[in-house]
DNA sequence: CAGTGAGCGAGCTTCCGCTTGACTT
């Protein structure tokens, strides 16, 4: 494998010119490279422009700041030292190679902030060694023919403001970055981090843990009765429906403990009940616009449990291709974006789709969604290449995640481009005119009028969507309750940081990018700041104090504010003339004498995040310390450096032998399962978690816990011959 | 889907944002 491009022994030589040598201009057609950042966006692109063209890919950034330093001259105007990136070397050496069999090169990164620096650094590598070669820029939001050919047609100039602006958001990343990491090293632990993005992140989770932490929970009661109608039509069964209490004393019905529910149905138990008014509401619903990355791994997340890092890792794979039938397809067009625009060929195509399929939900013209404010809007919205795929027809092509996957993508898509749904909810009071605080309960329904829209969605359709029957009653009906049920509740805290919520909360506040939602997830829980316990965020000790340390010490820097003045600066850099390295001081001397500072007089955190324990070390008797090292937690002896005893966590006790049940990982794939310390001796093994000291009442064996999608977390025995929660009982076993 | 298995600490690390493969057992 040398190329880059060109490894598909399958494509073919687009006929005559190829070969020829650049020198006769004015006869033979002149002979571009034209060069993207995708592979497969430069294989799409290569086939639309035919012979003339060759296309590459750089692959992102090649040149950038070097990881090994700092690699800012802060005394010498902040002058930035570039490289090529380590490992990158091959591909600029061949599109160097490939420039030198061109006459004349197409820099067609993509139409943001990082492309225009992508292509200003290949411009720079491309004139130092060949001053003559005329290099321009090009850019298209689509990739389509048109907008492909366009764009060829009328090449302009790179824009040094907006690389500027690049270089000034680049720099300042590394220097808050290179700057306060190394704080934490020396005061509490080698190897951690800070930045722009991630600190704020886990400021986030670690302040809801807080306000978790903080809430109270209140009892609060609900109260349900059955009516049955007195009188049901001729013929008609007597319709028995719930109906919920909604005031009392003219009032939102706040029952605090059961007396009051009690009371009340003292006061009503053989009363005559009867209906009072019944409203009518039609409201219209409309589609939602079609995915960006950050709306891609929400839903993901929620309909289908998937991390951010595993919806992108399977979306990348139906972007570069999939095999259906005898070819290979790109099922969707690029999954980083922060767009909702469709390009014009798309929204013909699926009109066309619908016009045959669904004429009736199509609008009279294509909806437009509007883009969003703070968008760079390089991508169209992710959606499927081809709507004649449907997810049907390439199930079999599909593993079952991709499919599911795919399914969310097209349905989201074709919806977005029909008509509205329209509902009519029914709501009844029903009254109890003699009744002392005048009760009213409440029942609702509602049906679809036109189901428009939610007529093409399959996975993504939800159970409320089908809608809550309204009971068969008008007004007047005299009803009389046959049962009264109680509900006792008590007021939730808010919810932890899933997947979703923090890659919308990022979004919404203009923090991350597309292409980084994912990875900055993964950087706080490689970091152990952060751990996923049912698919929640739970911030650990370590991640605790880190967090609390950086709010204190840099708090107007782990702020979403912090970034969202960086955009306006950077805006100034790219639209009005300001200078970045005047930005760059602005933000670098006051920021520097407070690294100093600290740096200075903070105390030190060393070993404090090392968590006592109750085991004792059997070598030497002394209590032994939870700490974090390289592989994760681990048990090392409290007289560290005198006694160096060292051990895994035990999770529970061997039912086999007696020994510790520890956490390992796999080798191939770096998965977690649980074996007995006494391996290979003892050969016990289980993939779930054990949970803290908690045994089975049956066979003694330890319970562990167990997450799947229908039951969520619930705990189980962990001896498989066991039935203790092993069946419907088990769901209830929340953990 | 099957089958899974070490040593760790005071060791030199780290940022954000573009983009895909991967030294070998």
């Amino acid at each position: 494998m040398s190329t880059v491009a060109t490894s598909k022994p399958l494509k073919k030589k687009p006929s005559g010119q190829t070969k020829k040598a650049p020198q006769k201009r004015s006869a033979k057609a002149q002979k571009y490279l034209v060069i993207v950042e995708s592979p497969a966006k430069a294989k799409t692109i290569e086939k639309y422009l035919g012979g003339q063209y060759t296309v590459r890919a750089s692959m992102g950034h090649i040149i950038d700041l070097p990881k090994s330093r700092m690699a800012i001259d802060v005394e010498n105007n902040f002058e930035p030292t570039f490289i090529t990136v380590r490992g990158r070397a091959k591909i600029l050496n061949e599109l160097l190679s490939t420039a030198k069999k061109s006459d004349a090169v197409l820099l067609a990164s993509d139409n943001d902030r990082e492309g225009e620096a992508i292509a200003w650094h290949l411009s720079r590598a491309l004139s130092a060694k060949n001053a003559a070669l005329p290099i321009s820029r090009v850019s298209f939001n689509e990739i389509t023919p048109k907008a492909i050919k366009e764009a060829v047609a009328a090449p302009t100039q790179i824009d040094k403001a907006k690389v500027d602006a690049q270089i000034a958001r680049r720099v300042l990343d590394r220097l808050v970055g290179y700057s306060i990491s190394p704080i934490l090293w020396k005061k509490v632990k080698g190897g951690l981090s800070a930045g722009r993005v991630q600190s704020v992140a886990l400021r986030l989770i670690c302040e809801r843990e807080k306000e978790i932490e903080a809430f109270t929970p209140e009892e609060y009661w609900e109260l349900f009765a059955d009516f049955k109608m007195e009188k049901a039509k001729a013929g008609a069964k007597a319709a028995v429906f719930t109906a919920q209490l909604a005031l009392y004393n003219g009032e939102k019905a706040h029952l605090t403990n059961e007396a009051a529910v009690k009371e009340i149905i003292a006061r009503i138990e053989n009363a005559e009940f009867t209906v009072r008014d019944i409203r009518e509401t039609q409201k219209a619903l409309r589609p939602r616009p079609p995915f960006t990355t950050s709306q891609l791994q929400q839903t993901a997340a929620n309909r289908l449990g998937f991390t951010s890092r595993k919806t992108m890792q399977i979306a990348q794979h139906l972007y570069e291709g999939v095999n259906v039938g005898a070819s290979r397809i790109g099922l969707i067009t690029y999954m980083r974006t922060d767009s909702v625009r469709i390009s014009e060929q798309a929204l013909g195509e699926v009109r066309d789709w619908l016009s045959k399929n669904y004429p009736d939900d199509l609008p009279a013209a294509a909806v437009h969604y509007s883009v969003g404010k703070t968008a760079q809007d390089a991508h169209e919205a992710i959606r499927p290449t081809y709507i004649r795929y449907t997810p049907d027809t390439i199930k079999d092509s599909l593993s079952r995640d991709e499919y599911r996957l795919y399914s969310i993508i097209w349905e989201r898509f074709v919806a977005s481009q029909m008509n509205p749904a329209k509902t009519l909810t029914l709501s009844a009071d029903i009254t109890c005119p003699g009744a002392e605080g005048e009760p009213v309960f409440r029942v609702s329904g509602t049906r679809y009028l036109e189901k428009g829209w939610t007529k093409v969605l399959k996975t993504l359709a939800s159970k409320e969507e089908s809608g809550k029957i309204f009971p068969p009653i008008t007004q007047g009906v005299m009803l009389k309750a046959q049962k009264f049920e109680p509900e006792q509740h008590f007021t939730q805290g808010p919810p932890r940081y899933t997947d979703a919520s923090i890659v919308k909360t990022l979004e919404e506040n203009g923090i991350g990018r597309p292409s980084t939602y994912a990875p900055t997830i993964s950087v706080l829980l490689d970091r152990y700041y952060v751990t996923r316990a049912n698919k929640q965020l739970v911030p650990t000790v370590l991640g605790r104090l880190i967090s609390d340390l950086l709010v204190e010490k840099f708090g107007d820097i782990v702020n979403a504010d912090f970034t969202a003045g960086m955009e306006t600066r950077l805006d100034e850099v790219e639209g009005k003339g300001r200078v970045w390295t005047d930005m760059i001081r602005e933000f670098w001397t006051p920021f520097k004498k407070n690294v100093d500072d600290v740096t200075q007089s903070m105390e030190s955190y060393k070993g404090r995040v090392d968590e006592p324990t109750d085991e004792v070390c059997e070598k030497c008797g002394k209590p032994m310390l939870k700490k974090l090292g390289r592989y994760g937690y681990f048990l090392a002896c409290s007289g560290f450096p005198e006694c160096r005893n060292a051990k895994s966590l035990p999770l529970a006790k061997c039912p086999q032998c007696g020994g510790d049940i520890v956490a390992r990982k796999t080798k191939k794939r770096g998965k977690e399962f649980y074996g007995c310390s006494n391996y290979p001796a003892c050969d016990f093994l289980t993939h779930f978690k054990p949970l803290p000291s908690q045994n089975c009442p049956k066979c003694g064996w330890f319970l562990v816990e167990k997450y799947d999608k229908r039951n969520g977390a619930h705990k189980l025995c962990v001896n498989p011959a066991c039935d203790y929660l092993h069946d419907a009982e088990g769901a209830e076993g929340t953990v």
